[in-house]
Formats: C-alpha cells, structure tokens, sequence
DNA sequence: ATTATGTAGTTAGATTTTCTTAATATCAAC
DNA sequence: GTTGATATTAAGAAAATCTAACTACATAAT
C-alpha cells in the first residue's frame, strides 16, 4: 500500500494486488496535479480535503486533523482564504468559532475534476451481474479492513515508542 | 479520487466506489505514520518510494520524478543519507553520477510495516474463485483506466494554460 | 449575578525547513 | 579540445511552523 510497493514479492504477487497499488500511485499524480492547479501546498491541499468531505469544519476541528497548531493553522485558513478556496463564516452557537467552508467555486473546480472519473467507475461497477458486484464490494471491503487493521497495529506500536528516550536514527525506528 | 471526495453524488454513489475512496483515504493515513516513524518529510518520503520501487536512481532521475531542481534534489538525498534510509554508490558506467538506493535497514523496516497488509490483500483475492477473480481485476484494471485517462486530460488542459499569462485567483483555475 | 476558569482563535516574532539561483568541479561525448 | 551533462556547494530567499502573549467568548462555581 501507501504509494509504491517493496519489490521482493513483486513478482510472485496477484495482479489484482498490483492494480491496487497502481491506484495508489495514479492517485499520488492526481493529488499532485490538482494541488499544482490549485496553487496550493500539501498541508493547504489536506485541508481542502477535509473540508470538501466534511462542508464545514472549526478551526480547531482543522488543526487536529491537520495535526498542526492552532497558530499554524490560523495562517493554512488565511492562505486558503486569500486564494479564494475557502470562506469563514459565523459559528451558530459559539461566537469564539468560525466555520470554515469550501467556497462554491472550488467545489465546482473539484467536482469538474474528479467527477468525470467517479461517475466512470461507479457506472463501471453498476455494469456487472448482481453477483459480481457483491464479490468487489467484498473484496474491497477486505482491503479497508487489512489496511485499517495494519494502521491500528502501527499507531498502538509508536504509541509504545512514544513514551522512548531518544530519537533513533532510523535504525530501529519504524 | 485523490483522498476525499466532494459530496453531492454521495448517496447515490455505490458501496464500492465510496469504497474505493476509502481506500485511499487510508492510504494517506498510512503514509502519515511511515513519515513520522521515518521522520522525514514528504518530499523526502516520495523519494523513498522511488526509490524502494526501482531500487536505485541517480540524483538526476529522482529530480525528475520529484520534480525539484538538481540542488534540492541533492538536499534530499543528503538528508536521507544523514538517516540512514538511502545510500549513495558510485554509478557503474558513468562516474559522474551516483547510484542511490535504499538502505537494507530502509527496506526492512518497509517491508515489515507494509507485508502483513500486502500478504492479506493478495491472499483474499486468491480466495476467490477464478471468475470472481477476473472480476476483481477487471474492475480494477477499469478504475486504473479512469484515473490514467482523468490524469492525461487534466495534464492536457494545464499545458495549454501554462502559456496564458498571469495566475489567476482560484476562480478560474483547476 | 459575578467571578473564576477554561476554550477558541488570532497575532507577533522568531526559528526552522525547504527550495532556488549561480558558480564550480568532474566527467562524458563528439 | 570543445561542448554538454551531472552533481554539488554556497548563499540567500521564501515558506511553513512553532512558542508565547493576547482577545473574546463560554462554562462552571460561588
């Protein structure tokens, strides 16, 4: 997973597995192309992410996901916002807040980027026989579920390092 | 594609795409925790996958691929040299470039974060029966066609933009 | 009510990191 | 031997992030 792939099982590996990682690679170039487009950073580009997913987040609920300061976070909104990506608007409720939303242009921007695509693939899924379409599902439940376990496994490991002396150099880490 | 995805098809999309983007949601989770176990940044973990796929790169050709100047470029093996993660060995034919690759340390440790995942995912296609195995690669090989055909469009579209004269405000762009 | 305490977000200043341009050394190719 | 390619260095600029201080508001306690 995660972008490219070690080689030693590259050839004994099933080609479906190998379609999975081209997914992930063709989705790094996508990302790379939009955020080009955008003329944003990747920290700038996260954001915009969540935010397309989410339509409103608060600052703070930003910078969690961003795993950055609320300083630096304020500056991620203020470039975002500067570049005509993002507004703020009033929280409802607590006037400390903002909510941060996509602005109506940048959705349309994304959407006339990756719909073309969505719309492909879900068609594409939509073609095959009942059966058949259980069997993707299934097996792309599968994927999320191998990939989220292994994430579990990582995070609950670096927890455990967390709590280290000093920071290695790479030899023990990961 | 690319991380989330903007939200009006939501209901009507099928479990497999949302599943699809998922996936690739996870994906950059995980890229999150390789990068901070690693320590290093995201230039420098791009780098990293170059490098584990193809197993080794001159400087010259990993510039390419990060699309950084030859300087940065030297910056990043530096830094990774100075990790331990890569390693600089002189070129076979011409001298004046260097062979870098990954350190066996390096591809230790990605392997052992990677494998358990990888092994899942191909070990359940391979529980599948023959035809739903081609359906799986089939489908798959289909999302891999949406995305290459998405990707050449938009790289179409931005190089005749690159001749227009000043960068617009977001407005426009995308 | 009033005060005290905590939370959300911003600002200012400084630091750190990353990248670029320009100059240079080494080598390849013709 | 001249020209082009490859990579590095040096110096500086640009960008991103952090800490600390501060404002405005919410929440809880008295």
């Amino acid at each position: 997973m995660s972008g490219e792939q070690v080689s030693p099982p590259r050839g004994s590996m099933h080609p479906a597995s190998i379609l999975v990682r081209d997914v992930l690679v063709l989705n790094e170039t996508m990302e790379f192309i939009m955020r080009r487009e955008m003329d944003i950073n990747e920290t700038d580009f996260q954001a915009m992410q969540h935010l397309l997913k989410l339509r409103s987040m608060s600052p703070g609920e930003l910078a969690q996901m961003l795993h950055l300061t609320p300083a630096a976070t304020t500056t991620v909104i203020d470039r975002l916002v500067t570049k005509g990506h993002v507004q703020r608007s009033p929280h409802p409720t607590d006037r400390r807040r903002w909510l941060v939303s996509p602005s109506a242009e940048s959705v349309q921007s994304a959407m006339a980027m990756l719909m073309p695509m969505v719309l492909d693939v879900d068609q594409a899924v939509r073609g095959y026989g009942e059966h058949e379409q259980r069997v993707i599902v299934d097996f792309l439940s599968g994927v999320v579920q191998s990939m989220s376990s292994r994430i579990a496994a990582l995070e609950q490991q670096s927890e455990a390092n967390h709590d280290q002396p000093h920071k290695g150099t790479a030899k023990g880490e990961l």
